[in-house]
DNA sequence: CCGCAATTATTTGTATATAAACGATTTTTG
DNA sequence: CAAAAATCGTTTATATACAAATAATTGCGG
């Protein structure tokens, strides 16, 4: 191919720049790819990805404020709220206030949530096998450790 | 202790599910730093990770459509139309019906968006950079090949 | 014990993301 | 050529994300 305007970003532009070799941009598709792996793969066409995150930390927790568990699942307090809201909407936790702390709002799974999460955590391990398909067993392993350190 | 982890994870979850531990939770957080340090090093307060993803696009692409522009970006069709939409307002980019096939939208970059987009390359460098930081040289190469395997 | 800072949850505003449906147009096919 | 299929851009609806502002409450230093 002869386009001289292909020959012209190399020169005008920052020279090297290309999209696919930066960080952000692949940490972004790769993120999507694995939200359409959940979302076929969950079992609920209704729940989220962060609401099952949250469902999974309840379980384990008990009882929490609503602000913990955003700390606990890394959430914004804005964002846990839209989460538990639609949460509370579908009769998968419930809310109390705190009688010690009356700004606190204490969350609890309901039976219902229980059931739902006991039964999509299965599909959660496939989730992450799905997700990393395409490495090897021990690419994997590095993977995970890498991204870990990435992520904080 | 004889028991480690939590007793009621063990017998009434699934064992061993650690939300630290799936795929999808840390790269979402990967995700969450790149785009704090995004906002932070790129220099233009109203410049979204996206956005700048358009703009470097066009300017190596010289004229493509809307659609085509998403293709190439990752993008969805409907999340295309917001991006453009507001790169448009802020005179960054020109918009002009496609003489050959009237149901396409041809973009290019505005000479304000040229400029905007030359800055802010070098700071793209830097935003990769800083994201990768908690690696040493060499594990940054390997995550990367890795990284883009999972992307796809 | 009192004022003030910190915490908790909510609300508003902006920006991704994706599904779904739509009208206009173009291409393919029978 | 006409019907069917595909493409393009838009709109609507739902769900993250996060900043910023607000209100209620708590705790703490003076």
């Amino acid at each position: 191919m002869a386009d001289p305007n292909s020959k012209k970003a190399t020169v005008e532009g920052a020279p090297g720049y290309v999209l696919e070799e930066q960080a952000g941009h692949i940490l972004r598709r790769a993120h999507q790819r694995h939200a359409a792996i959940f979302q076929e793969l969950i079992g609920d066409s209704q729940l989220t990805p962060l609401q099952f995150a949250a469902l999974a930390r309840l379980r384990d927790l008990g009882e929490v404020s609503q602000n913990q568990l955003g700390r606990l699942t890394a959430m914004d307090a804005a964002t846990m709220q839209g989460v538990i809201k639609r949460l509370a909407a579908r009769g998968l936790i419930g809310r109390r206030p705190d009688p010690d702390d009356r700004r606190r709002l204490i969350l609890s799974l309901s039976d219902a949530g229980r059931v739902l999460i006991e039964a999509a955590t299965a599909n959660g391990f496939r989730i992450t096998e799905e997700t990393l398909t395409p490495l090897t067993p021990a690419e994997q392993k590095i993977f995970l450790q890498l991204l870990a350190k990435i992520a904080e």
